[in-house]
DNA sequence: CTCCCGGACAGATTTACCTCA
DNA sequence: AGTGAGGTAAATCTGTCCGGG
């Protein structure tokens, strides 16, 4: 295994060696692996050197390193994403040699980060969700109030009122308004609670279209 | 047209590491 | 200083889709 000198100044993260995407467990002996410069070990021989030392080590009991990446690869991973948020081969090849990283991790770095932004992307959506539910619970609460007020006026004699010439309207025998020819009941009752099922449009949030 | 294979990806899960009480 | 809980992110696993032979 490539055991290099550490170097405190280059990197605020020291790392030790990352598993492999290959082989599902990277065993190496903890007392040699702690504290191992991402960037002093990525060059191709040292990577082979790690690898044939993975492969003879996958039956040992040391449980795999985790890689730690660092702020300035973060920041250009970062900055990639932004631009694109899938890499072809070509571009990930490119991007891992910047970054002095397989392309193994750059690609599975990509894939968290889709992940992370739809998880965010989704959270987002439900509490706008949550917000518009209470939006029309209120809402609902406002007409039914209305509804009930409406029906304690109509107590005495109703007297409903044409909504087109706004002439009264003998609601006990009115069985159909005679510009529109469309209210089909003889009740005031029945206008009212037409009223409240026709009650004004919501429109439906674009919730795709928010992101920015 | 169907089958098979390999690559890319999403989603779920595991796990190492970090922070904080 | 030590420790356990919880969070984060790298890595892995599994299943699906799609293009090419």
């Amino acid at each position: 295994m490539a055991v290099l000198p550490t170097n405190p100044s280059s990197l605020e993260l020291t790392i030790s060696i990352p598993g492999f995407a290959s082989s599902p467990t990277t065993f190496l002996p903890s007392s040699t692996v702690k504290k191992l410069d991402m960037n002093r070990v990525a060059i191709e021989e040292e990577w082979m050197e790690v690898e044939d030392e993975e492969e003879n080590s996958l039956n040992g009991d040391t449980p795999r390193k985790k890689l730690r990446l660092t702020k300035e690869q973060s920041h250009l991973l970062e900055e990639k994403f932004r631009t694109n948020h899938t890499l072809n081969p070509k571009q990930k090849e490119s991007l891992a040699m910047q970054l002095k990283l397989r392309p193994r991790q750059v690609e599975v770095w990509f894939q968290n980060r889709r992940a992370r932004s739809k998880l965010k992307q989704t959270e987002m959506e439900c509490e706008y969700l949550k917000r518009w539910f209470g939006t029309l619970t209120e809402q609902n609460r406002r007409l039914q109030r209305e509804v009930e007020e409406l029906r304690a006026m109509k107590v005495g004699p109703p007297t409903v009122l044409s909504p087109h010439s706004c002439d009264p309207l003998p609601a006990s025998t009115l069985s159909m308004c005679p510009r529109c020819e469309r209210v089909t009941t003889n009740t005031a009752d029945k206008f009212l609670t037409d009223a409240v099922t026709l009650s004004p449009k919501v429109s439906t949030p674009a919730l795709h279209s928010r992101q920015s």
